[in-house]
RNA sequence: GGGUUCGUAGCUCAGCCAGGUAGAGUACCGGACUUUUAAUCCGGCUGUCCGGGGUCCGAAUCCCCGCGAACCCGCCA
C-alpha cells in the first residue's frame, strides 16, 4: 500500500460520495457548471426523523461539491400530487372521503394549511430550515401543472409496450403490461388510481379513462364512473414512480439522488428507463438504510407516535440531528429520543478534537473527526469553541432541581468548576436537558412503608426543616435524630432519596435538601406521613 | 421467491464504508474520601470481534461460503 493514505476532500463518505460523482460526469462528458441533486420528501404522511435524511444527505453531498469548486443546489421535492392511500393512524376518520385524492387537494386536517399534503411538506421543511439546509422547493402539482414533464411523459407513453415488459421482466409487476403508466386525475370525481388509463392518443398527446372500482391496497376503493379524456400537458394527472423519478431526473438535470432501501425496485426501474428510453444518464445514488425505532420496525410515515425532528429538537440541539445523518450511511440504525445524550456528547468530543483539546494519535482519524465537524457545521464550523457541559451530568442535576431550574443548575455547575460563568449557551443545553428529564426520566411517587419509628423519626425531621431558623449541620443532624431513636441511618438515608429523588441513591442528603428548599422538602415528606 | 443490514466485553453499543496496538458506557473488584447511604476521585478485570475459507507484510474492517437475527420488496405510491 501506498506510504500517506490518500484522503478525498475533507475524508468523510460524503466527500468519496462526491468525488466518485465528479468522476462519473467527466467519464460522461457532462456540463458540470451546475450540479443539481434533489431529495423527495412525502407528504401523505406526517414525516419522521429519517425522512430529512434524504434530504439532509443530498445537501452534504452539495456541500462537498462546492468544496471540490463546483456549483450546486439542492431540489427538494414534494410528491403532493400523490394520493392519499391511506388514513395515517391518529389522523381522523373523516379523511376517508378524500381517500385517492392528490393530497394537495385534501383540506388540511389540522386547519393551519391550504392543505394536507402542505402540512405535512411544512412540517419536514420546518425541520430543514431549523437545521439550516438550504434547498429550493419545487411541488409535485406544479410541475404537472406547469407541463414540466410533458416531453418525458409523451416519451414514456408512447414505450409503454417497452416499459411495461421491462417491469415485469426487472421487478416481476406485471401490471404495466397491461395499463398505460398514467394516473389521470377524474376529471369528475377527483381522484387518482380509480381513472383507469386504457389509451394514449398519441397525436393529440391525451390519455382516455374510465373511472372504476379499484383496490388500494387491501381496501377498495369505488370509481364514479365517468368516463374522460385528459391532456397529458396540462390536466392533472401524475406518472407512477416506477417511471416518474426518470422524468424528473430528465427534466430538471438531476446528477444524485439518494434513496431509502424500500423504494429500490424503484429506483432500478427508473434507472433503466432514464439511460433506455429518456436517453438521460441516470443520478449518481446511494442508498441508504431505513430509520427502526427501538422495537425494530420501521419508522412508517403513516403510522403514529411518529418521531419527528421538532420533537427530537425539544431535547436535542440541531446539531445532532446532523450528527445522526452525517456520521455514516451504512448500516441499519435503531434510533430514538435516548440517541439525543450520547450524539450531544459525541458532537463535543468532534469539538473538542476540532479545536485540538483532544489529540489523536491517529492522524486519518483527526482529519475525518473534523471532516465530520465541519459537516456537522454545514461547512462552516466556529471560530471559538462553546461552552459545553455533559449532557448527562445535566439530566440528573435537573432531575434534582425541577423548579427554578436554571439558576439553581447553574449554581450547582459553577460550585463544581465545570462552568467558569453562565451564559445563554449553557442555558440553552441546561433547557434541553430539563426537558429530557421532565419526559423520560419521570419520577414515579414511590409507595414506602412506615414502621412507627420511621414516622416519629420523619415527623422530626419535619419539624426541623419547617423550622424558621437554619439548621447548622444538617446531614449531621439527620444521622442524629435517627440514631436517637434507634434507627439504622442507612435506612433514613435510603427513605429520603426515595422520597425525595424516587432513587435508592443519591447525592449527599445534607446539602441536597439545602439546594432543593428544605421547606419544599419538609412538605414532600409530609404527604408520605 | 428477490434484496439489504446486523452479529464485537456479563449488558448496551462504538470502531468497519478509505485495512495499521480491540474501545466507551455500564456492571464488577480494590483503594481514597465520608461518624452514614451515595456521589466523586484513583486503580484494576473482562474478548473464539458469529463460524469457516481467501486477499494482504498485516483483517473486527475488504472478498467468498455458511449459521443466526432483523428489515425491505414481492399491492401501490
Amino acid at each position: 500500500m501506498e506510504e500517506e493514505q490518500q484522503i478525498i476532500g475533507r475524508g468523510t463518505w460524503i466527500d468519496k460520495l462526491a468525488d466518485e460523482l465528479l468522476q462519473r460526469e467527466k467519464s460522461l462528458g457532462r456540463k458540470t457548471d451546475l450540479i443539481r441533486v434533489e431529495s423527495g420528501l412525502g407528504a401523505s404522511g406526517i414525516p419522521h426523523i429519517g425522512s430529512l435524511g434524504d434530504a439532509v444527505r443530498a445537501y452534504g453531498v452539495k456541500l462537498a461539491l462546492e468544496n471540490f469548486g463546483y456549483k450546486s443546489e439542492l431540489i427538494a421535492y414534494s410528491d403532493d400530487l400523490d394520493g392519499l392511500r391511506k388514513i395515517p393512524e391518529g389522523l381522523p376518520e373523516s379523511l376517508k372521503e378524500h381517500i385517492g385524492k392528490p393530497v394537495s387537494f385534501i383540506p388540511d386536517p389540522f386547519g393551519c394549511h391550504d392543505s394536507y399534503g402542505l402540512h405535512m411538506s411544512s412540517i419536514l421543511l420546518d425541520g430543514l430550515d431549523k437545521l439550516g439546509i438550504k434547498y429550493k422547493f419545487q411541488r409535485g402539482v406544479d410541475t404537472y401543472k406547469n407541463g414540466l414533464l410533458k416531453d418525458q411523459i409523451h416519451t414514456i407513453l408512447i414505450n409503454s409496450k417497452k416499459i411495461g415488459e421491462k417491469i415485469a421482466e426487472m421487478v416481476g409487476q406485471e401490471k404495466y403490461q397491461e395499463v398505460v403508466p398514467y394516473f389521470p386525475v377524474c376529471a369528475s370525481c377527483g381522484r387518482l388510481y380509480t381513472a383507469i388509463a386504457y389509451e394514449y392518443l398519441v397525436d393529440e398527446k391525451k390519455i382516455k379513462y374510465k373511472c372504476s372500482d379499484t383496490t388500494i391496497g387491501s381496501n377498495p376503493l369505488k370509481g364514479c364512473g365517468h368516463e374522460g379524456i385528459a391532456d397529458i400537458t396540462k390536466d392533472l394527472g401524475k406518472l407512477p414512480w416506477k417511471v416518474e423519478f426518470a422524468a424528473r431526473w430528465n427534466a430538471f438535470d438531476i446528477r444524485f439522488e439518494a434513496y431509502g432501501k424500500d423504494i429500490m425496485d424503484s429506483v432500478k426501474v427508473n434507472d433503466w428507463v432514464s439511460e433506455n428510453i429518456l436517453n438521460f444518464p441516470a443520478p449518481t445514488h446511494v442508498k441508504y438504510e431505513m430509520f427502526l425505532d427501538k422495537g425494530g420496525k420501521k419508522i412508517s410515515k403513516s403510522l403514529g407516535n411518529v418521531l419527528t425532528s421538532q420533537t427530537w429538537l425539544r431535547y436535542g440541539t440541531p446539531k445532532t440531528i446532523l450528527l445522526l445523518l452525517y456520521k455514516r450511511i451504512t448500516g441499519a440504525r435503531e434510533v430514538g429520543i435516548d440517541d439525543i445524550p450520547a450524539l450531544m456528547d459525541e458532537y463535543n468530543e468532534l469539538e473538542n478534537i476540532y479545536f485540538g483539546k483532544i489529540k489523536l494519535d491517529n492522524e486519518t482519524k483527526v482529519v475525518r473527526s473534523k471532516g465530520l465537524y465541519e459537516y456537522v457545521n454545514l461547512l462552516n464550523p466556529p471560530k471559538v469553541q462553546k461552552p459545553y457541559v455533559n449532557y448527562r451530568l445535566l439530566i440528573q442535576l435537573c432531575k434534582i432541581f425541577r423548579e427554578n431550574r436554571i439558576p439553581l443548575v447553574t449554581k450547582k455547575l459553577l460550585e463544581y468548576g465545570t462552568i467558569k460563568e453562565s451564559s445563554p449557551d449553557v442555558e440553552e443545553i441546561i433547557t434541553l436537558a430539563g426537558n429530557y428529564a421532565d419526559d423520560y426520566d419521570i419520577p414515579t411517587k414511590v409507595e414506602i412503608e412506615l414502621d412507627d419509628i420511621s414516622r416519629q423519626v420523619l415527623g422530626h425531621l419535619v419539624n426541623i426543616l419547617s423550622s424558621d431558623q437554619e439548621p447548622t449541620d444538617l446531614q449531621n443532624t439527620i444521622y442524629q435524630i435517627a440514631k436517637d431513636k434507634g434507627m439504622q441511618p442507612k435506612d433514613l438515608f435510603k427513605m429520603l432519596y426515595q422520597i425525595i429523588l424516587a432513587s435508592d441513591r443519591g447525592p449527599k442528603i445534607g446539602p441536597l435538601i439545602m439546594d432543593i428548599g428544605r421547606k419544599k422538602i419538609a412538605s414532600s415528606i409530609s404527604e408520605y406521613l
